[in-house]
DNA sequence: TTGCTTGCAAATGATTTGCACTGCT
DNA sequence: AGCAGTGCAAATCATTTGCAAGCAA
């Protein structure tokens, strides 16, 4: 619960640090966002927060993105998905179901990660390319469009 | 040098197996996909094979993928990329400029392929899901755009 | 011939934007 | 009052698709 609180108090200071109110729009999307155990599409975030504009959602999400609160990702064509900043959760990776296209978050172990850091760090600088951050997505089918796939 | 007719007959077999012809749009788009370093967008596809229609482009390389020759990348909301798939080339990475958009191919160490695919064995046993491959893509940016954000 | 391919132009669908209105401050 | 924020509807832009013509088996 305190856990929060916290994560409001620096969507709030992120706000401000870009002259962004707190509004009821932006609040429910955080709100929505924190309530989701993986990133979810436009349709999906209106139906969570049902009395928000598409309009304002496309443009409070593209804001909060700016602010560093949200993140957008592309896995298809179709519907981007969002999810709060890794600064407001903790870092993870996505399960990616290619039949159906739900998303679900996992972790790895530190001892995996800090391996892999190593190795980015490697190839970055043998690259000259200046790496801010990974994203590891695992894809293949979630055990409901496994058993489909009978 | 034979590793040219290699791919070549790879891509042939998989035409036929999805009964799909080797016409000219497909071999330029092809011979296109194995001169280059990393994915390519769909205007950079036509400026490397200037006499395909675009519709053309899109419609073949959706049929290519299908045939698993062709793979599509989605890293941001405009333009998709496209790569040859990996049974034809070799697993690799990329580094995507978040400036710029430029993406370019790098590999890992044996060992941490190994390493990364022993801890997403574990992951999706635990979450119960079908893991039939993984991306990892690093972001930042590239040597010119650092240049650039001087 | 028979049907896969192609190119053009029109359609689709996610996302963005113009504009007038609402509501903080 | 003054300006950030909102919702609606129209605009954008990548991608897809209908259709008539071209080409290979």
């Amino acid at each position: 619960m305190g856990d929060g609180s916290e994560i409001e108090r620096q969507v709030i200071d992120r706000l401000n640090a870009h002259d962004l109110r707190f509004t009821v729009a932006r609040r429910q999307i955080v709100k929505a966002l924190r309530g989701v155990d993986g990133p979810v599409t436009l349709p999906e975030l209106l139906d969570l927060a049902p009395d928000l504009a598409q309009s304002s959602a496309y443009r409070n999400l593209a804001l909060l993105e700016d602010a560093g609160i949200v993140r957008r990702l592309v896995h298809s064509t179709d519907h981007a998905r969002y999810e709060l900043a890794e600064v407001l959760t903790e870092h993870h990776h996505h399960l990616v179901c290619d039949r159906c296209g739900v998303v679900r978050d996992i972790a790895f172990s530190d001892e995996t990660e800090e391996l892999l850091d190593q190795e980015i760090a490697e190839v970055a600088a043998a690259e000259r390319f200046h790496v801010t951050r990974h994203i590891l997505d695992l894809h293949g089918l979630c055990s409901d469009c496994v058993a489909a796939t009978s």
